[in-house]
DNA sequence: CCGTCGATGACAGTCACTGACATCGACTCT
DNA sequence: AGAGTCGATGTCAGTGACTGTCATCGACGG
């Protein structure tokens, strides 16, 4: 049986990730101590290191909530759309699952874009989605080449629409900008 | 006058850069300290950092220079040019660059590809060279978001036509490939 | 009641990176 | 020639991210 309360405080691993927004919202990333977001959370700084690789992926725990939920939308598509229709499925589930978490996403975005070191973090997380997201599209008969590329322009179209998403006010979904931006995209490229 | 030789061997900004290519070479990126290549370059581990912001920073030298490149050519296409065909000049430019160093390109990658850290500092390269690339663009007259887009998609392009000619053998170009993949990005997104 | 297990604490150690100051050949000015 | 300045480097002490190792102790199964 779970009881409520064990030895330890529950979900270390969340109150580490709260600990760490705050901390890096309120006096920025590179004044943050690991020790100081441990000691904040109620843990040491070696436990820190077992939640989170470093002090960068504290911030990017979604990150593969996010991949995995692109590359469902992906494989669910029909087998007969298009490539870059295929990946616009994806971009429209990960809309969805940022429609609730528009105050979270800013306050983290905010936190980001202040750091090189984070902006880095971001973009290899990116770039991991769009290996995913090419692997996908070649499980599905798309040859290697269109794959990459095709995940390569929908991580493009995800980057800038979510960028103005958070640049928005409220009035504006993401999957709105998402559609507006795709559309850009074929018009930029069509007329070569 | 210059003389040949002062105080110090010249060029210390080189030799650090070699002897760090050949360490992470040798004994991979993790294992090599600072202080090792400093000392096959003949001198100390203050000196790099007076050199390199940091460890990763002594494999992207070379990246102000391809930024440059890049901007030049697209700042000196054409005012009546479509976005997406400016930066195809700015590809071949860049690939000019490269087509000498094709030895030296193939160790460099090597190491990056096999180190995460790296791969972020060269992801964080390329996205400053598509900002780089936005900018101009819009300083051209080209709208804000078609801008983005546009740089966007010119350096997926460039990175998967790069990553192919690292991958071939000799016998292709990087011009060659850039040519194919920018059609290939084409077609991808003209089905839409 | 006993032994195992899992999450955490405690602690020492390595290494990337920084700030402050010393060194010394080159170069300039007179 | 001598004095003073300058720039690139060396030296050294320090901080903080991250790791390996062992100890602790409540939960849980027997």
């Amino acid at each position: 049986m779970m009881r409520a309360m064990g030895r330890w405080e529950p979900d270390a691993r969340g109150r580490l990730a709260k600990a760490a927004l705050e901390l890096y919202g309120e006096r920025g990333y590179e004044q943050t101590t690991v020790a100081e977001i441990a000691k904040r959370a109620g843990l040491t700084e070696r436990t820190f290191f077992r939640h989170y690789a470093d002090k960068r992926e504290v911030l990017f725990a979604g990150a593969v909530e996010l991949e995995n939920l692109f590359v469902a939308a992906v494989t669910d598509a029909p087998g007969s759309e298009a490539p870059l229709d295929v990946v616009a499925r994806g971009l429209y589930a990960a809309a969805e699952m940022f429609t609730d978490r528009r105050e979270f996403a800013c306050r983290r975005q905010a936190v980001i874009m202040g750091n090189a070191e984070l902006r880095e973090r971001e973009l290899i997380k990116l770039a991991s989605l769009s290996a995913a997201l090419a692997d996908t599209l070649r499980r599905r008969g798309v040859a290697e080449s269109t794959a990459s590329l095709a995940a390569e322009a929908g991580v493009a179209v995800f980057k800038i629409a979510f960028e103005r998403w958070i640049a928005a006010g409220e009035e504006r979904t993401l999957a709105e900008l998402t559609r507006e931006s795709l559309d850009e995209l074929r018009a930029v490229t069509s007329a070569g």
